[in-house]
DNA sequence: TCTTGTGAACACGTTCACAGCT
DNA sequence: AGCTGTGAACGTGTTCACAAGA
């Protein structure tokens, strides 16, 4: 698809040129993981960082798969996804589990990060912490608003909207955050893209339209609310239906 | 899974008791949707809702899904699971299709909001505007600092955490956001599930551990900026073994 | 003729269950 | 004896391609 993708929906895929040999072992492997296991590996990774400051060394699929909310079954093929780093009969090295996982997601480089949309939200990024710390330093701020230029934000000065290009450029900005209104976000992505962004990640509620070769996530509020919305209404047919069929939510006979 | 979910993975999904007859239309048509479509129809509706501003009242297939970013096949599929609402050789009514489809995610009725953790997200998520506008009320604020209880943000004032029970339950608040730190999250959880809230949305970067009729999902912004990390790696690696093969990153041969 | 709606084929992701190591 | 790693079975979601209908 050469569009977005939110809540564990598809992602741009180039069709897949395969064609390397011999050492192509951490390539090849990088190749075949799963999206939505990338995703959990993320979250696997944090689990496990949460362990290491507990002093933890060694952690079962079970324990971790019980921690990190998905069953055992699937945290072991996610993991075989990245290579055998477990002892059977024991379980995995923490430290060893990490550091893979961080190789695979590509957290041993730097990814300058720039956003653009110093408003409410642009304020919250710009401000958050957990964003330099793990290899994810913001490097721009962008707003359209000449009075915000040259201001410091979370200790970085804002430039104009006018000078993405060059400014990510020169700074080699390689992940940009849309945090605009939805009015100007096509156009910033278009600066974004032609400053050679290549990842996007898109507050601002429309549908970006990019070249095939950007890859771009959403985080959607109103979708996620709509989502949560389809659920409560659903549970509230359920409801009403049981009741009409004389069984209750939790499947007790209520009129037989 | 009676866990999270995060950009198109799984999302909490109760067994499946069918046991229902006649006028059960809607909510047996409810229960087959899968869930990326539902994701999906918030896209389409807010690209819909756009069309109709612009006084469009015939779409295509085609022109739609081109809009929303998907292929016109699928668009297609996800109109189907709401029922036959085109007309062939023409095409949809858009004001036919956006009703349809509010019906389906349930933006007929009032969803009460409470947010918890009025720090900078908190503020921002408070002052959303596009929140309330969708049949979203905030109903309530709540953060753990007592200098803040009483204060108003967005025009609703702030409570204090140890209330979100008693708040919540007078309110008929049905979703929940977790804005707050990640220490606290699984405990701001808790007290909002026993307050009867069944769908959350959760901001904070832990796993929330939740009875299987609660609905969660997360926003994790360290986990989509690992994944877009990952695809800055996959690229670099990609490019880097295709170069070693003699073959650039278009396909033009460099050292045949 | 044009576009929808959908069965059937396919691809992807998950789960099962057990062989293989420690 | 215990836990990992994984082939095979399964289920879900996507795409194809065309019949049905305006």
């Amino acid at each position: 698809m050469a569009a977005q993708r939110g809540e564990g929906d598809g992602v741009v895929t180039r069709p897949g040129e395969t064609g390397t040999e011999a050492p192509a072992d951490v390539r090849e492997r990088a190749r075949a993981i799963p999206e939505a296991a990338v995703a959990r590996l993320a979250v696997y990774l944090r689990v496990l960082s949460g362990m290491v400051e507990q002093g933890v060394t060694t952690i079962s699929s079970e324990e971790l798969a019980g921690a990190a909310g998905v069953n055992s079954a699937k945290l072991r093929k996610d993991l075989s996804y990245i290579g055998s780093y477990g002892t059977r009969g024991v379980g995995y090295d923490v430290e060893v589990l990490v550091s893979h996982i961080e190789r695979i997601l590509g957290l041993t480089r730097k990814h300058s990060v720039a956003v653009v949309g110093i408003g409410n939200l642009g304020h919250a990024l710009a401000n958050y912490g957990g964003f330099p710390s793990r290899g994810f330093p913001v490097a721009a701020l962008f707003d359209i608003d000449p009075d915000l230029t040259g201001v410091p934000v979370g200790g970085i000065p804002v430039d104009h909207i006018d000078d993405i290009t060059t400014v990510c450029a020169e700074r080699e900005v390689s992940i940009g955050v849309i945090a605009t209104p939805p009015q100007a976000a096509q156009a910033v992505c278009d600066r974004l893209v032609s400053a050679g962004v290549q990842c996007i990640l898109n507050f601002a509620p429309v549908v970006l339209q990019v070249p095939d070769y950007v890859e771009v996530r959403k985080v959607d509020l109103a979708v996620e609310m709509q989502i949560l919305s389809f659920h409560v209404a659903r549970r509230a047919d359920e409801a009403a239906g049981d009741v009409v069929n004389g069984i209750g939510v939790d499947g007790v006979v209520i009129r037989p």
